[in-house]
DNA sequence: CACTGGCACTCTCGGGCTTCGACTGCTTAC
DNA sequence: GTAAGCAGTCGAAGCCCGAGAGTGCCAGTG
């Protein structure tokens, strides 16, 4: 649907715009080394290219910018992710070569280094709690009313809720309740254990033991769901692309919303993208903006994603290298771990 | 040294320069309530508050703008926090009296809550662990050679540190060493914890064993002074009552290092300060910005610290005596838990 | 002596105007 | 289909000017 030369021009008015940020006219595209055409042929292959909506003008007499449309086509012809540059390919290296050990500070530090490689914000959603089996189970009393169940899970995370008892309950029988417990649900997933009917296991139970085991399993079945780990590095780094503040508010009250952020890149894989470009990733908010993710894969399981976000005008080919990479890396070092 | 009018005239330019954001003149400081004057004495007034460095002018012929002298003057004389509004205090109650449980959300929520009762950027620097004794140590072997220590305080806060062994280590030593770890280090401190000399207790205990307790007792010393709990909310408010995106991206830069964010309030709060102005901040990032601080005190000692940071023209009262409240209330959430 | 009114001066801000330059679209020629 | 040329459009930048806000100073007054 567009010719050879189109596509040509197309692509060196989004290269351009998104290095400089200003309208691309046809004398800039001609002079390019790709376009072998006059300017006043790229004049009429940009009006067309207009007329079908890959590019606008913000006025008469002014040059050409990419639409949503014109950026989605440059996106999808480039094909997958380029290679990243030395530098940033031997940061890589390095960053995981020294990485190791706790899951949260590596996944922080993951943001880190995504940002880092794209000067955009960078998210990293930590692995769902889905698929790992519970290592460990512990109940700790705090005070003599409110117990602490303190899960490990398979994947090195940590998941710990607060029970609140009606009535003291003294140690010997939170032992007894957390050595239930263990034998109980032990090995199994989260989603398992919070499937255990609490009503099919009180028999020949002490009544405060089996007040306590209740109130554990309702709560892991609770809300488990909600403490995604979500880590955002890099948003001074992004903000520089923008140049008003109410924009960068604006992006800013979005990414302080980790439920929403999560559900934004989630959203954006199920409908099998990896890149969404303005309005495409659903949010008003977010119209001045790009997101490129990928998930990470962890023993063969998909376990999280990764990703940036930036100006629509973002380099994308860098940004889709970066992301590749890091998230084969991070899926490869926490198989390992 | 300031004249009882030169005070309520450097007090009308400072409360009138933080409403607007815009040079004051002596006009408007005539024709204020608080002031009998007229306008040729004010300008009086105001040239002798300007050579004493309280105000400062953007151009000959503008108005007068206060100077960090100024604003300190302003706060010093506002003699500590005042009240809060009457739905901001309701906010407070309703928030304290539905928190409970987990500390770490409930910390995040009280940044949330502090930032939405200033419109300011809100910090809540977590629980120092020092106090705090060790309820239970726990040992799970994730691989044969890597196994998690987990620590659970009485703070209800968890540690976990994960330790890499050279050899493999089969269950049953890692529980033998968990045991032997409990009975070490149940009811101490962290601090008198890492300071068990690893050397006087091998005596009689199988070399494996040794080697993980070993492990285990120097990754406890090792830097739980690093991973103080900060909690930053609000920096989408924040924002926006600056007008350079340039300042902007800075400051953020800034709050991304949460090191750096603690030793600012920790800095503030040990030269006995409770605002800090501009450049009184110690960093030249910040030089547009002000800070309040306030430290929490849990069961009689101080553990951690909240603030807010500002623009320079913050509405000081309403923001200390927001710290204020919430500071006292959250002490006195986390002394009952 | 402290305060005030008045006055001349300064400087910014905004509107209106012009010029400049960067484009485009169209028309015509090859 | 491509190129060249030309007229037209529009924003950005520079300029001027007047309005407005504010200052500093001085002389007058209770």
């Amino acid at each position: 649907m567009l010719d050879e030369r189109k596509a040509t021009i197309l692509r060196a008015v989004v290269t351009e715009y998104i290095e400089t940020a200003q309208p691309v006219g046809s004398g800039h595209v001609a002079s390019s080394a790709e376009v072998n055409v006059s300017s006043a042929t790229v004049r009429n292959d940009m009006a067309a290219l207009e007329a079908e909506g890959y590019l606008a003008q913000p006025h008469t007499s002014a040059g050409r910018i990419p639409t949503e449309k014109g950026y989605r086509f440059f996106v999808d012809q480039l094909g997958g992710p380029g290679k990243l540059g030395v530098n940033e390919s031997q940061q890589v290296r390095t960053f995981f070569s020294r990485t190791h050990g706790e899951m949260e500070q590596m996944l922080s530090d993951t943001s880190r280094l995504l940002s880092s490689l794209t000067h955009y914000a960078a998210v990293v959603v930590g692995p769902q709690h889905e698929v790992a089996t519970i290592k460990s189970v512990q109940l700790v009393g705090l005070s003599p009313r409110l117990v602490l169940v303190v899960l490990v899970l398979s994947s090195g995370a940590i998941e710990k809720h607060s029970i609140e008892l009606a009535a003291d309950a003294d140690d010997l029988i939170v032992n007894a309740a957390a050595v239930r417990l263990s034998t109980l649900i032990t090995g199994q997933t989260l989603a398992s254990a919070s499937s255990i009917d609490s009503h099919s296991l009180d028999l020949g139970e002490s009544a405060d033991v089996a007040v306590i085991l209740r109130a554990a399993l309702t709560v892991l079945g609770g809300e488990h769901r909600h403490d995604d780990q979500v880590f955002i590095g890099g948003t001074s780094d992004m903000v520089a692309s923008f140049d008003a503040v109410r924009t960068v508010s604006e992006i800013l009250r979005i990414l302080e919303q980790q439920l929403v952020v999560v559900s934004l890149l989630e959203d954006v894989l199920g409908r099998g993208l990896s890149v969404a470009i303005g309005r495409e990733t659903g949010n008003e908010a977010l119209a001045d903006c790009s997101i490129v993710v990928a998930p990470y894969v962890v023993d063969g399981e998909t376990a999280g994603s990764i990703g940036v976000l930036g100006p629509t005008r973002m380099h994308y080919d860098q940004a889709l290298s970066a992301v590749a990479v890091v998230a084969n890396r991070l899926g490869r070092t926490l198989s390992e771990g």
